[in-house]
DNA sequence: TGTACACATTATGTATACAAACGAGTCAAC
DNA sequence: GTTGACTCGTTTGTATACATAATGTGTACA
């Protein structure tokens, strides 16, 4: 899909992304030109064409005279993730059983093997970017540009709120992960045999896991509201 | 979603997207920077911005140091259509009845009227766009950012599509388009009734419609093979 | 002391000029 | 006659300079 060049400019698109992926730089946080244009050594004009990519595939959001901002994640947002992801995820896994060529299935083999490999060492950044590869390419063996648009958004989201879900210590329970990672050995199976039931099932099974960590997610939000509830304790 | 200015840019841009969707430009046809920037008074910055714009959206496709073509309509592009559609109509008609606010409401009511007119008036252009921005709006009404994603690229491949559907003497009959007309009627209903069942099932009838119809648009793609003769070995 | 207005600063939007890449056509060699 | 490479023209990509809009600050006045 991105058109991007060979060095200098498909690296600053790739970077954004990565960084937008892992939460380093934050939801809603601006994203101004120049700056960009020093860390990246590029001119305005072909950075800005990153950004308006960027914008075009939901990981920024533009404002007129305004400049950029990386897409924010309210509840608002998270809402309409609830009701889309498990449509969308069982429509595409249904798909990528069907449609998926054996290269992609040695593609998908290969993204599990470094996706196991980031789980073990645990590193939270790499969990995450490896596990949005994995869907990823069950995306484009689906094959279909249509449903590929709105995955390619959850994503977005669900790698940023991955990144809660895969910190070793907070969240999530370390079986809660192995779990996640069984899953996916599963879709493969499913994939490689054709099977687009079971790879529905398992997309739904797989998106319950994840549904729990999402109010998680939400939860900081209320940390920015000066109340005198200490952040560890979101009790009653 | 466009951050568009006010006059010059948004103009450039607008006008594309009727141009496109209209089949006023062609699927695969070139659009060539200079050109545009004559015909809307713009340079060739801001134009970019646009043409950037449109292929996030799914409008045009950018190749690297080849420029923007029309987003092109091939069998494989109809045959995902075919997948997806009844599945994110379905789904958009649904949260549409959960959702949508009067104003909201009334909007659509608005734009069944202008739909309506342009029925009688045998228009064909302005069928397919009133018919467009009806589905539009039951877009913004289910109000879900990822499906809508979805649902807008869907619709640039139905509107164009509906350039044939909508044309008064080829293909659909009369009371088939009366049809159409009616079941929007019935989508408005069910929407203020909040019977997300019912419109989930008016999206798949609707859909039922159109599916006839992709079909003869398929077709004129065989006219232009010279009768099975593969075009490069004319020599043979 | 609070508010409102004006100014200065900063950032975004646009235009133009320059550089690089692609494609067409031509010419030469096999 | 065909194939190959080369050159030229056209088109896209990038940089810089300029115009315009928004924000923050300071001062004056109520």
């Amino acid at each position: 899909m991105p058109p991007v060049r060979g060095t200098a400019k498909s690296n600053a698109y790739e970077d954004l992304k990565r960084a937008i992926l892992t939460l380093e730089r934050k939801p809603g946080s601006p994203l101004e030109e120049t700056d960009l244009c020093d860390l990246y050594g590029l001119s305005r004009t072909p950075l800005r064409e990153v950004l308006q990519q960027l914008a075009g595939e939901g990981y920024v959001t533009l404002q007129l005279n305004r400049g950029a901002r990386v897409s924010d994640m309210t509840h608002y947002t998270l809402r309409d993730f609830f009701l889309a992801a498990p449509l969308i995820y069982s429509a595409v896994l249904r798909l990528a059983a069907q449609n998926a060529t054996p290269a992609q299935i040695e593609e998908l083999r290969q993204a599990q093997k470094e996706f196991r490999a980031a789980m073990a060492s645990g590193d939270v950044i790499e969990r995450a970017l490896t596990n949005d590869r994995f869907h990823r390419i069950t995306g484009h063996m689906a094959g279909n540009s249509y449903l590929l648009a709105s995955l390619d958004r959850l994503l977005i989201d669900h790698t940023r709120i991955g990144m809660t879900f895969f910190r070793p210590k907070s969240g999530a329970k370390e079986d809660r992960l192995e779990l996640a990672g069984r899953q996916h050995d599963e879709m493969i199976e499913a994939i490689e045999q054709g099977d687009d039931n079971r790879a529905a099932e398992l997309a739904l099974e797989h998106w319950a896991l994840s549904r729990d960590q999402i109010e998680l997610f939400v939860m900081p939000e209320g940390l920015e509201a000066p109340l005198g509830i200490p952040p560890k304790l979101k009790s009653a």
